[in-house]
DNA sequence: CGGTGAGTTGAGATAAATCAAGCAGAGTGG
DNA sequence: CCACTCTGCTTGATTTATCTCAACTCACCG
């Protein structure tokens, strides 16, 4: 594991989406992290079922979050992107519920072992920070329940693209050609609780209704307004976050 | 609003699930609340998307919650049972996400409005337990998505009515014809994302292969390990809980 | 170049939805 | 005490969204 870089340099600090820090929560939070680690596309993060764990941000890249059955059929809880903390779950129920894996080369910045009940004794602040952040998890896995449970397959994948692309382009990825979208058919499939045939053809309805151009690991949506209708998806105003 | 009763005299925290407390953090608890309150069964608790919330633990009866498409499609999040704590959401982010609606009779414990921001700020273990039931609820909505996106209608079904029997039972309410069953087969249909024709149905197999009893609002399971078989359920174990 | 993973397309099968009707028990009001 | 209405449940018939199976293309890679 590399070092740790000087967090007043990171990157991520510097985009609206994050709510500005204290120079003191900052020191902390540069004191509590021990390093960081890079993985490669395909890596498993962190293994399910496991006791002991360890807490991340993620720095950049794309990962996902995901359970399966004994037999094999995978469901995608939801998806990581720079600014999201994982491992939290391991870190306060006795083991972890579920695994993650990289979707792309990601970077990741760990915290040391006893870095939240240390926070959570001198650095309240931080401390609501974090729990902010699982609370805000859970809402969009409230959302992707919405979507599995209650949404055609048309509309769950709309839905889907439309907040990919929403979160993407908060974490600076946005450029004209759309966003970057490491994401291959079977995991959206995975993640609406589709088959990655269906999926295909969800999308090809998609793109030739010309709602969307996704190509060479890029999409771009054409009229956000006209997918939001198709995905009945409505967002809530979404303020800063919390970045540690 | 009636006045707070004495949390020590509440029967729930006699209760072997719970986990135990200090006696400075029990009158910190007592003191951030400012009293009980009755809703009848099918009342709202908390309205989705409202900006001012407020938190309540709940004491006796059960709820659950909920988001819908505008349209009137409904999915059910979780259910809550006694312990449960509610409407945290809506403290930490801007606004509540999701609504919460009563299944019977409840009795509510609500806690002052600055009660989260003070236990951060002077009881880090409170503010620690706060945010593992709110990881804890983000598990159970987790496995929600698993049941809904990748299990088979007879296998959802089946782990939920597991999970259900094994919540109740941890808060006292097993006897030996089984436990309360407030739930209507809408509201099952609502939480896995099926119609409540369908639903119907597979509740009929589970009757005629013997695997549950259920009538009069009173659910019996008489092969438990059967019923995992069904549902492809295995739980992990469960450590004590915090009680605010 | 063979091999592998992602994406595509067609044909057919099926789990689950929809539509429709009817039944039983619990209230409610006359 | 008797219609009357409601809500929850049940059952049958039919339709449909989505899955499964299978084959084929294409780009990339060692």
């Amino acid at each position: 594991m590399e070092p740790p870089f000087d967090c007043r340099a990171c990157p991520l600090r510097a985009l609206p989406t994050f709510k500005a820090v204290t120079a003191a929560e900052l020191a902390a939070i540069q004191g509590a992290k021990i390093g960081q680690r890079m993985m490669t596309a395909g890596a498993t993060i962190l293994a399910g079922g496991q006791a002991t764990t360890r807490l991340y941000v993620l720095l950049a890249g794309w990962a996902f979050r995901y359970k399966t059955l004994e037999d094999g059929r995978r469901q995608i809880l939801n998806f990581l992107l720079p600014g999201d903390l994982l491992g939290l779950q391991g870190e306060l129920l006795a083991t972890l519920p579920h695994g993650v894996e990289a979707l792309t080369e990601v970077n990741l910045c760990a915290f040391a072992t006893d870095a939240v009940p240390t926070f959570f004794r001198d650095l309240p602040g931080i401390a609501l920070d974090i729990t902010w952040l699982a609370a805000h998890e859970e809402r969009l896995v409230d959302d992707a329940v919405l979507s599995v449970g209650r949404r055609t397959a048309m509309e769950s994948v709309a839905a889907l693209l439309v907040h990919l692309y929403k979160r993407a382009a908060s974490s600076g990825m946005a450029a004209e050609d759309g966003i970057p979208f490491p994401i291959t058919q079977s995991h959206i499939a995975d993640a609406l609780g589709l088959s990655p045939v269906h999926t295909n053809r969800v999308l090809q309805r998609l793109r030739k209704g010309g709602f969307i151009r996704l190509e060479g690991q890029r999409l771009q949506i054409g009229d956000l307004r006209a997918m939001r209708r198709v995905g009945r998806y409505w967002e809530q105003p979404a303020p800063k976050r919390p970045l540690l």
